[in-house]
RNA sequence: GGCGCGGUGGCAGAGUGGUCAUGCAGCUGACUGCAACUCAGUGUACGCCGGUUCGAUUCCGACCCGCGCCU
């Protein structure tokens, strides 16, 4: 019904606000310290932190603060569950629509650049997953090599294909899983949403939105806050966190809950197979591994609008420079003029 | 002081008289239902000085440094 609007109308719509950003930049404090300006409810954006049990290692919001500032879509999902980006869609946007009705305005948190982008740009018509279809195409890849399949692939969909690298393993394998349960190619099913569009639509066509990153200054800067948050994780007896999921028993490394950063690390320390001290050194690596590919998304991100941070601040001074920078921003786009004063 | 072994890119670690080791890190990039995933691209490296040679990281000599052993 919203989506009915024109977009000569675009100014009529209810707003809505992505606050996104590389691991350790600041997000969740940022996001916080705006809810005491605007009417803004948060919906968290991270495929870790929709786990429950899942705390320290994501660096979710404590308990406390999430009582006082409570974050939708965190804590819903057992680790033993698998959760993806058109469920986040899905629910993101219906948690939209109830704060919108409240009158208020959502703000979306977090670093899981393709959530948000599955929110921007909708999703075609695809069919979700098929754990069997996944495992019989583990198994063939397993005994001829994923460039074989990559082969197999370019005779049913060459488009798909051709933008693959026959080392690309998961991607290789959701197009043949596709091709298995639909009968087409991915490549179609694609083209097909730009003409008729979407199962799921993208929220440009209801929301006004704006777009706000938080992008540091200097990498060595966010480098040294990486390792410190890592180590502040280590002292705060992640290992216990960990070992609690491991020893329910039923959990194993393949699951996308325990293939995020930190958790991985600390599974193989659980299972002999690392070090204490590797778990640390390599969990570092990957946290920065992990920053570079969202700031990598970022760069080329359309219609946003960036806040530098600046790590030779405080961290006070820098989080309250952030808040002004944020709300001068949102000041300039139509959040104030449809909601405060 | 003597003898032995070794000094290869940020790190680890092969090797060769004349195109590339390789792995990791770093950097860059890709990304439509696992995304904190997965994948790709990316380096004027051979301790120092001389010699042999058409050509030396590779052979020879001196020197410096490290390790071990001996007196």
């Amino acid at each position: 019904m919203m989506s009915v609007m024109s977009s000569s109308l675009t100014d009529s719509l209810p707003p809505a606000i992505f606050l996104m950003g590389p691991t350790a930049s600041g997000k969740t404090d940022l996001a916080v310290a705006l809810r005491k300006h605007l009417p803004v409810e948060l919906i968290g954006v991270d495929s870790s932190q929709v786990y429950r049990g899942m705390d320290i290692g994501s660096a979710k919001p404590t308990r406390e603060l999430l009582e006082q500032v409570p974050h939708r879509l965190i804590n819903i999902r057992d680790p033993s569950e698998a959760y993806s980006a058109a469920d986040f869609a899905q629910d993101a946007r219906k948690e939209m629509e109830g704060i919108t009705r409240q009158g208020r305005i959502p703000l979306l948190v977090g670093g899981t650049m393709l959530y948000f982008k599955a929110l921007l740009d909708g999703l075609a018509d695809n069919p979700p997953s098929d754990l069997k279809i996944r495992k019989k195409i583990e198994a063939d890849a397993r005994e001829k090599g994923w460039p074989y399949l990559h082969a197999q692939l370019a005779e049913i969909d060459p488009e798909s294909a051709g933008a693959l690298h026959p080392n690309h393993s998961q991607r290789i394998q959701r197009a043949l899983e596709i091709f298995q349960i639909t009968g087409k190619p991915l490549s179609l099913i694609k083209r097909n949403q730009q003409e008729k569009g979407s199962l799921i639509e993208s929220i440009l066509n209801d929301y006004k939105l704006v777009q706000v990153a938080l992008i540091p200054l200097d990498r060595l800067c966010l480098h040294q806050c990486i390792e410190r948050r890592f180590k502040s994780m280590l002292d705060a007896d992640f290992e216990s966190e960990v070992q609690m999921l491991y020893e329910r028993g039923d959990l194993h490394p393949d699951l996308s809950s325990l293939r995020a950063v930190g958790y991985k690390q600390m599974w193989r320390y659980l299972s002999g197979d690392i070090s204490y001290d590797e778990v640390y050194r390599l969990g570092v690596i990957a946290t920065r591994q992990l920053a570079k590919r969202q700031l990598t998304w970022l760069k080329k991100w359309p219609d946003l609008h960036q806040i530098h941070i600046n790590y030779a601040d405080e961290k006070k001074i820098s989080s309250e420079k952030a808040l002004v920078e944020c709300l001068k921003i949102l000041k300039n786009s139509c959040v104030y003029r449809n909601i405060s004063q």
